[in-house]
DNA sequence: AAGCGGATCGTCT
DNA sequence: GACGATCCGCTTG
């Protein structure tokens, strides 16, 4: 894929965890009011492909069942409290599957994002606070990338050796797989590293 | 720097 | 009535 390209479907139409990597390095894009707000991906989580027991708490929703199993390149604003989390489904349709994005680095737009996150000092190092300083609406759940107002870019990818892959956070099912991935030592990283259970996974 | 508890709300039991 | 793919502020060392 080119740097700049925008990314269309085909690019979800594969396993969350080639996505997850994949989408590393890659931009977001979000146009309001004019302005341009950009972040490079940097940190992200495959889920809900088999055998996933995180997946079985989202196969209890018929409509979220739905959106995962339906065509690629879709949103999934997934809720956890109060906050909504980014996701984009992946896999050909009929095979559930999404990839989280957790953490991108501010590229431009800072001011902005930082009004939007209503003064706190971590702007986008969270998978609620990156929906919030992009202002990301809900009612975008389960409509396709791109948007007019918000897309994904291509671009320069991080080297092999600096991708990190560990277990995911904040869970309580299924945490014990490794289908985290992240850009090793980039500041906008969550905090929770947990080098220890790092894991090599074939791709 | 790290660990905690409370906030808060839609969905499911 | 209980539970999260979380965040924030307050406590310790």
């Amino acid at each position: 894929m080119k740097n700049c390209e925008v990314i269309s479907a085909d690019f979800f139409n594969v396993s969350p965890l080639t996505v997850a990597r994949q989408l590393l390095g890659c931009l977001l894009v979000r146009v309001l009011e004019g302005e341009r707000l950009v972040g490079r991906i940097v940190e992200t989580e495959a889920y809900g492909d088999l055998g996933d027991p995180a997946c079985h708490v989202i196969a209890r929703d018929r409509r979220i069942w739905g959106l995962l199993s339906g065509p690629p390149g879709r949103l999934y604003l997934h809720r956890s409290y109060r906050f909504a989390l980014l996701n984009i489904v992946c896999e050909p349709p009929g095979v559930p599957g999404c990839v989280l994005v957790r953490a991108v680095e501010p590229i431009s737009g800072l001011a902005t994002m930082a009004r939007l996150r209503r003064g706190a000092k971590a702007l986008t190092n969270g998978p609620a606070r990156l929906v919030e300083a992009f202002a990301i609406a809900e009612d975008w759940d389960s409509s396709p990338l791109p948007r007019p107002e918000f897309w994904l870019e291509a671009d320069e990818p991080p080297s092999a050796d600096r991708i990190l892959n560990t277990v995911r956070i904040g869970l309580k099912r299924g945490r014990e797989l490794p289908w985290r991935f992240a850009v090793r030592d980039n500041p906008w990283v969550s905090k929770r590293i947990r080098e220890n259970a790092l894991v090599e996974v074939e791709l």
